[in-house]
RNA sequence: GGCCCCAUCGUCUAGCGGUUAGGACACCGCCCUUUCACGGCGGCGACACGGGUUCGAGUCCCGUUGGGGCUACCA
């Protein structure tokens, strides 16, 4: 019987939570959901200097926010405290109980060895590979015979670790090679002999092992969580061979790697900060759906195939998660980089505010309106949302709500709109007190008949009078949302 | 510098030896209209370059160019 399917997205919490970041949890999240296996949040917090509680807790919110709910992770707000058998789940509460454990054994099997070589010794020896064709590699190379490995060990002295790397005729190597066999990008070579011993451990307190390093940690943890597959950005190719060298060392079996392409800004480059929104809290904040990003997020290097057909339709393109979970395979992802593009989230997001229910929306909407929304009817929100969905998103949807809470100050086209033709009919508005949709129809008609006017002379002078702009929802919408005094009271110092 | 990855409209992409190279977003035009939108119809627009292989190449191979990643006691 084949293991369950585990994933789990492990970032460090050194900052903001990356869309990228997201995007590659988004694939985790999907396979795992889509085989019915788990899904680990896992909080990689060995860098110390960086890692900040905020930050993890930017994290957890992020995600929760996304609907990307792990099964195995931290409790949000909690640090104390996680979900699933095999925890903690943050890197640092993980030191005595995994770490040290792992690393004196491998150091007892002679697969690794103490290094006493300063921070300083080893820049010093890295410049002098700078001006050759060769790379640095730790007593190998230019540097062979450079390195302490172990000689004169002395158990006062501070020390880190570092992993025997490979000589080239180890059983598992494949003509001398690692090989990363990876579901994405297919196989990919590496020379043994172009690696080097890393380290595994930094330099701890005198004669203790210290904080271990990401590439050590990723691998003792993704072993005893688990994991079968692990799918992270490209940007960790180059970590794989040295961590496979390390399931063999720890005498593990390596799990299924997959490696997502990255999202590039639309001028070629890593998406970074330069080209605007990169965050996924600033997304939360301009006003998308979670749908949304999920969506736009999904389709970047990922195309969902229906009967060996990819989807080609605007209506095929929004996806609800359920097909998506369906659909989804690491197999039909891309292996070339994606530009991420504005343009489309703002059109998926568009599409799924159109498409949901008022009540859908709400929740959502809520955070963007003031608290005097609170206080409406069911009838009066539905009305205000109806009205308001042909918002690109909640934050616009808001923006045009804006005059159900202010009186307009300034009125933009009044001397355009309210013309003497049209005082007339706007006094018989105001003496209308039946707000009813149809009703108001119907008064309305007889109003525009008995003054000439058209549909669209008086609906303009009603926006300008009561919202101070042309712009508004349909006018009946309009002033059913605004409510009889409110228009009456609106419309008095133009009549 | 070294190692690794990538390459079809502006963007996301379909294509898996024979296509008028298809769709979506954006953009432009027309229609609809009670403002803003929506919607409908139409238009613009791509195989990076050079060699092979082949009767035939966007599709396979090799180079070039361009872009990206890694090269830490960061993750």
């Amino acid at each position: 019987m084949p293991r369950q399917v585990v994933t789990r997205f492990a970032p460090s919490p050194t900052g903001m939570l990356h869309i990228g970041g997201v995007r590659t949890a988004l694939f985790c999240w999907l396979f795992a959901r889509k085989h019915g296996g788990r899904f680990i949040l896992r909080i990689e917090d060995t860098d110390t200097d960086r890692s900040t509680d905020d930050n993890i807790r930017i994290i957890e919110e992020g995600m929760a926010w996304c609907g990307l709910d792990w099964d195995e992770g931290p409790v949000v707000g909690e640090p104390s405290k996680w979900v699933g058998p095999n925890g903690p789940y943050r890197q640092m509460q993980r030191m005595e109980s995994h770490y040290k454990l792992a690393v004196e054994k491998l150091l007892e099997n002679g697969m690794a060895y103490r290094c006493r070589c300063s921070k300083e010794d080893l820049d010093a020896r890295r410049k002098l590979s700078d001006t050759s064709d060769a790379p640095f590699q730790y007593n190998r190379g230019l540097d062979l015979g450079k390195g302490c490995c172990d000689k004169n060990y002395d158990a006062s002295q501070p020390f880190s670790v570092r992993l025997k790397m490979p000589e080239g005729n180890e059983p598992w190597l494949e003509n001398g090679n690692i090989v990363l066999h990876d579901c994405i990008k297919g196989q990919i070579n590496f020379p043994a002999g172009s690696m080097d011993d890393w380290i595994i451990a930094r330099t701890g307190e005198t004669g203790q092992i210290g904080v271990p390093t990401y590439n050590f940690c990723v691998v003792v943890d993704d072993t005893s969580m688990e994991v079968t597959h692990v799918i992270r950005g490209d940007d960790h190719v180059t970590n794989t061979p040295k961590q496979i060298a390390l399931y063999h060392a720890l005498g593990f079996e390596p799990p299924v790697f997959a490696h997502v392409p990255m999202i590039l800004g639309m001028d070629g480059a890593k998406l970074s900060k330069r080209h605007g929104a990169t965050s996924i809290t600033e997304y939360q904040e301009l006003g998308f759906l979670p749908s949304a990003v999920r969506l736009a997020l999904a389709r970047l290097s990922w195309t969902p195939m229906v009967d060996g057909k990819a989807l080609e339709s605007a209506e095929e393109m929004i996806m609800t998660d359920t097909q998506m979970i369906e659909l989804f395979d690491l197999d039909k992802i891309h292996q070339s980089p994606a530009k991420f593009d504005m343009d489309k989230l703002n059109w998926i997001n568009h599409k799924l505010i159109q498409q949901s229910s008022w009540q859908e929306l709400e929740p959502h909407l809520r955070p963007f309106l003031p608290t005097a929304w609170g206080l409406k009817s069911d009838e009066w929100k539905k009305v205000a949302i109806t009205a308001t969905q042909k918002g690109k998103s909640l934050a616009e949807m808001a923006v045009f709500l804006e005059f159900c809470w202010s009186a307009p100050t300034v009125f933009e086209g009044a001397d355009k709109h309210i013309t003497q033709r049209v005082i007339p009919a706007l006094r018989e508005v105001a003496s209308l007190s039946d707000y009813e949709h149809d009703k108001l129809h119907a008064s309305f008609n007889e109003i525009l008949e008995r003054n000439g006017l058209k549909t669209k002379d008086l609906a303009q002078a009603l926006r300008v009078a009561l919202c101070g702009k042309t712009i508004s929802p349909g006018i009946f919408d309009t002033l059913y949302l605004l409510g009889v005094d409110e228009v009456k009271a609106r419309l008095q110092r133009w009549i």
